[in-house]
DNA sequence: GTAGGGTTAG
């Protein structure tokens, strides 16, 4: 049939190097589609389009076989048109080539023409289904996906592993856990289980969900794991909040002789940036770099996050400077923004920002939302309020709930109450808790009782069981000397039964991670770190420090609000730390809720007195403590 | 043909 020799045919697509297992095909036809297919996977469309007109010449080109491998190879290599072309005008199309065809359109980001394609379709096979509903999954049209999965079954088609991989996506991407335990009804009649795709899919949607027990579960239950299987343990891990978890996981994948990949690697980073454990994030580092990985955009930017997160930023701001591969990756940009404005380094962030201008980058949302958070905190209210409007004027980007809310925290922190209060009510989206809370902490730092019971009310008509806005409520009336009001708060918590959220601190001493919690006394050195904390704060008042008692929310008399006061878990954490480290060496410290007046106050006199640089990193910010006074100057 | 990840307000 065909002229042309088959060595010649390798030749052409293989650059010379014949194949052992390509000379062993007889059959030209068949010989054609694998080479189609190596040309694919190459990504080399020059000798699709010598196949092509061998095929022409051969008068082979219109067969169905062929024509549908050569309409294949054209469509995945970005040819959509000639592929359509090839479809118009063939003699005989089968179900095949109108799959070929979706999935060309789907992979080229042309997901309405596959869909026309689909409901033209005369006759369709599960592989048509699974390719559009894979598809509008793909790009996050998961309702429609699931829509599209209930058709498939009433017409009669049985979903296979990979109609139940994309719909197990598609309800992840939903949050939806009833649809996606459903799923997982069909999963366990059709036997599959225990699928490497399917099981690590159906994981990943629980716990995208949330249900942290049944995705571990699943996982678990899978008899044989692949990197992807450990993967999906370990980001579910981290982003419910589990990051200690997450690194043991880490440990295990190694032992059980996998090696971790880019995604690992990102988890793992993140996880440290969580915990704030700079060792074990110094540790991850080298490993990338044995790895070979740090041109890995994603890597490097977790590493800039997670140093920054740690209190190191100067070794963010390396990472960003020594970047290997992509350097105009705005996401790396944005990244050294928001770690500079981690850092309340405001005016560092701008000259990045306006770096980038010059540079000719595309500022996106994010960009723009770490820019914003870098004015607000260190009060940079103009600034951020000209950044706001060209975001919107100049960079055509639509604000979300987190800029608005950033926008709120500008004009808070700047003391301007009620213009915020305006703000929110004339904003175009339904402000969120977050948003009123951010006034509400705003109220607190600038004493303002009166709107801060107002503000309390419009975050408890969302979530009455909001404790963090008790506690601010309660502070702020406690600043106020508002006694009565105070204890209104904390009656109105104990009817509805909202718990106080528990102060925790942590830090970390050789690679071991040792948490305090206020008023607890279940660290094994206790008794001792609560002597040292008693002389501590003697040797602080002898300098002029004064406990802060007024914060201390429950009725007790001097002495005990100062013992209080005393165990808050930053407090307790400091005296660890300067019992365990030598002179000199500076602390950091880590804690979950935002550090209170007092240990504050008190951490600035310790820094003094005992001559140590301390860095607290709380829930939003961090603070620098160094000579007696803080690097957030006040301002948090 | 299929799965897992990064920067981001409080």
């Amino acid at each position: 049939m065909l002229e042309t020799s088959k060595e010649s045919l390798i030749a052409l697509c293989t650059k010379g190097q014949i194949k052992q297992d390509l000379s062993r095909i007889w059959s030209h036809t068949h010989l054609i589609s694998k080479l189609l297919k190596s040309c694919v996977d190459r990504r080399s469309l020059f000798p699709v389009q010598q196949l092509h007109s061998i095929t022409i010449t051969a008068g082979c080109s219109k067969t169905k076989f062929i024509s549908n491998h050569l309409m294949n190879a054209y469509a995945k290599l970005g040819q959509l048109r000639t592929a359509q072309n090839m479809f118009d005008k063939m003699p005989d199309r089968n179900v095949m080539s109108h799959n070929i065809l979706i999935g060309g359109f789907i992979q080229n980001g042309e997901l309405g023409t596959a869909i026309e394609i689909f409901n033209k379709m005369g006759q369709r096979n599960s592989a048509s289904w699974n390719a559009v509903i894979a598809g509008m999954i793909k790009f996050e049209f998961n309702d429609e996906g699931l829509r599209l999965f209930a058709n498939m079954h009433t017409e009669g088609f049985l979903p296979d592993v990979y109609t139940l991989g994309s719909v197990l996506r598609g309800c992840a991407g939903l949050k939806d856990l009833i649809k996606g335990t459903q799923v997982h009804g069909y999963v366990m009649r059709s036997g599959s289980e225990f699928d490497l795709v399917v099981g690590s899919s159906m994981a990943h949607m629980y716990m995208r969900c949330g249900s942290l027990r049944e995705g571990e579960s699943v996982i678990q239950l899978m008899p044989v794991h692949n990197v992807v299987a450990w993967n999906t343990l370990i980001a579910g891990l981290v982003q419910n909040g589990c990051a200690t978890g997450a690194l043991d996981q880490y440990n295990l994948m190694k032992m059980a002789g996998f090696r971790p990949d880019k995604i690992t690697f990102v988890s793992v980073i993140s996880s440290c940036s969580d915990l704030a454990t700079l060792g074990q994030g110094q540790q991850i580092h080298t490993e990338v770099i044995k790895a070979g990985a740090m041109s890995v955009v994603s890597i490097l930017s977790s590493l800039i996050s997670m140093y920054s997160r740690c209190g190191c930023l100067n070794d963010s701001v390396r990472v960003f400077d020594e970047r290997e591969g992509a350097k105009d990756d705005h996401v790396l940009w944005s990244s050294i923004i928001a770690a500079y404005g981690f850092h309340g380094k405001g005016h560092e962030a701008i000259k990045i920002f306006n770096r980038m201008e010059r540079e000719g980058l595309q500022a996106n949302d994010v960009t723009f939302l770490s820019l914003l958070y870098s004015c607000s905190h260190c009060g940079l209210e103009e600034k951020g309020l000209e950044f706001f409007d060209l975001m919107i004027k100049k960079y055509k980007l639509e604000p979300q709930i987190k800029h608005y809310t950033c926008v709120v925290d500008l004009l808070g922190r700047a003391g301007h109450l009620e213009e915020a209060e305006r703000f929110i009510r004339s904003m175009p989206i339904k402000p969120d808790t977050i948003t009123w809370k951010t006034l509400l902490s705003a109220c607190k730092t600038h004493k303002n009782a009166d709107m801060a019971s107002k503000i309390a009310e419009e975050i408890l008509k969302i979530d009455p069981q909001d404790s963090a806005s008790y506690v601010l409520l309660s502070n702020t009336q406690a600043t106020a000397k508002r006694w009565q009001d105070v204890s209104k708060v904390r009656k109105s918590m104990r009817e509805r039964m909202v718990k106080k959220e528990p102060g925790l601190s942590w830090f970390e001493l050789k690679n071991q991670v040792h948490l305090f919690v206020m008023g607890d006394k279940s660290h094994p050195e206790f008794n001792k770190i609560d002597l040292y904390l008693k002389e501590l704060m003697d040797e602080l008042k002898l300098h002029g420090y004064v406990p802060d008692i007024g914060l201390v929310m429950h009725d007790m008399d001097v002495e005990e609000k100062e013992y209080n006061l005393v165990h808050h878990s930053e407090k307790m954490a400091v005296a660890f730390a300067l019992m365990n480290t030598p002179e000199g060496f500076p602390i950091r410290i880590m804690k979950n809720l935002r550090v209170c007046d007092d240990c504050h106050v008190a951490m600035k006199y310790v820094s003094l007195v005992k001559n140590r640089e301390i860095v607290v990193r709380d829930a939003s910010r961090f603070h620098h403590f160094r000579g007696g006074s803080c690097s957030c100057g006040d301002y948090w």
